[in-house]
DNA sequence: AATAAGGCTGAACGGTCGTTCAGTTTATCA
DNA sequence: TGATAAACTGAACGACCGTTCAGCCTTATT
């Protein structure tokens, strides 16, 4: 599932040491990376933060682009760890529908800084590892055309098959633009209307009727 | 409409020749900016760029932030300086709104490297030129307000007086998602067949049935 | 032709930052 | 307890970059 435990290397033998540091260098650092940006943060602060000096950071971790790998890794797990379990895919396809989006909708609320920290700071990935961080987002994407597919075949939603896809990237876009519109939104919005409103709005369109 | 001329000091007296060169370097700055991003592009190579040296280049900016302001009012005043005379409110207001966004998306498409520059490097604007940035982009979701409102008052669109807003914005999201989702959309769907399905998905949305 | 000012030049400055490595501390085990 | 390796330290290195400034060139004016 996360990529960070295997592609990156360290010096360092202990395995479990490993886990434990790079969970207190990613802890510092989501929050300096978050707060001034990937570029503006430098390795020293990142250090600083949780008492380790630059030597030993380097003990963990290659370059500074590697600490960005972990976090935007640390970032996608979470958000997809806290609405998988949740998600149910029941008889009642709407309902599901409605669950999952809030769900989705209420976590990125919670996490809006780190989802807008992915969006602007992605691009600062290499190549290589910017298809990683794609890739969990296709995976939280599948989630949604799950819950369409079944609904589809079940004869709740009506969705020409080649649309499922982009129906749950919809889903999933105007979910994070409550985060990144939040300077338009949330000051004309609540949460819970936003959800409520868009929520309806999907599934107006969707339904057969 | 244009902030840049106003705001930014330059110490070169000549007015008309502050325009001339300030296209110059915006226009050496976006290619670099847009390719590299922001941070790793540094004032020699724009200067490089257009033949300019480093000295005179800081004639006519006071910081490299000053460049981004630039370069960002550029993109912004470009999409809408092409989208606003495109559009028309007839009495068909259903039309109205397909033109609109079928002009909107198509800009998008074009522009797709320019607009998810706009997306990431924003945040590394100073608060106070932050703001001029949204403001910039709350005039052109204002176009696809007045469209909606115009057919709401019409009796041809049906929306709640208090989701026009939020109808706008998810009318421009979803066409920027063109752009930042490309990884993922244009590789499934063409852009008339995405213009269809989204703009018919917003219509069927808000028409009346 | 002399003067002056506007515009231009790029070497130099000062500072920052990612990364390394010679050496120290700590833990392990014979 | 001494030896060995693993883990840690932070000063130092080298490179880069935004910004400045002392002086040069060009043009216009008298």
């Amino acid at each position: 599932m996360s990529i960070s435990k295997k592609e990156i290397e360290s010096s360092v033998k202990d395995k479990e040491l490993i886990e434990i540091r790079r969970k207190e260098i990613v802890n510092a650092a989501v929050d300096l990376f978050v707060r001034k940006g990937f570029h503006r943060t430098t390795i020293r602060e990142i250090a600083q933060k949780f008492g380790m000096s630059v030597g030993t950071l380097y003990e963990y971790i290659r370059t500074k682009e590697d600490i960005l790998i972990l976090v935007c890794d640390y970032i996608n797990s979470t958000v997809r760890m806290r609405v998988k379990p949740s998600v149910e895919i029941t008889k009642d396809s709407a309902q599901s529908l409605k669950n999952a989006i809030e769900i989705y909708y209420r976590i990125i609320d919670e996490l809006q800084d780190y989802i807008i920290f992915l969006y602007q700071e992605t691009k600062s990935l290499s190549h290589e590892n910017r298809k990683y961080i794609f890739k969990s987002e296709e995976d939280m994407t599948r989630i949604f055309e799950d819950i369409l597919k079944h609904g589809v075949e079940q004869g709740s939603f009506k969705i020409d098959e080649k649309n499922i896809l982009l129906t749950a990237h919809n889903i999933m876009v105007l979910g994070q633009m409550w985060a990144f519109r939040r300077w338009a939104l949330q000051k004309n919005y609540t949460l819970d209307r936003y959800i409520e409103t868009q929520s309806k709005s999907i599934l107006d369109q969707i339904t057969k009727h």
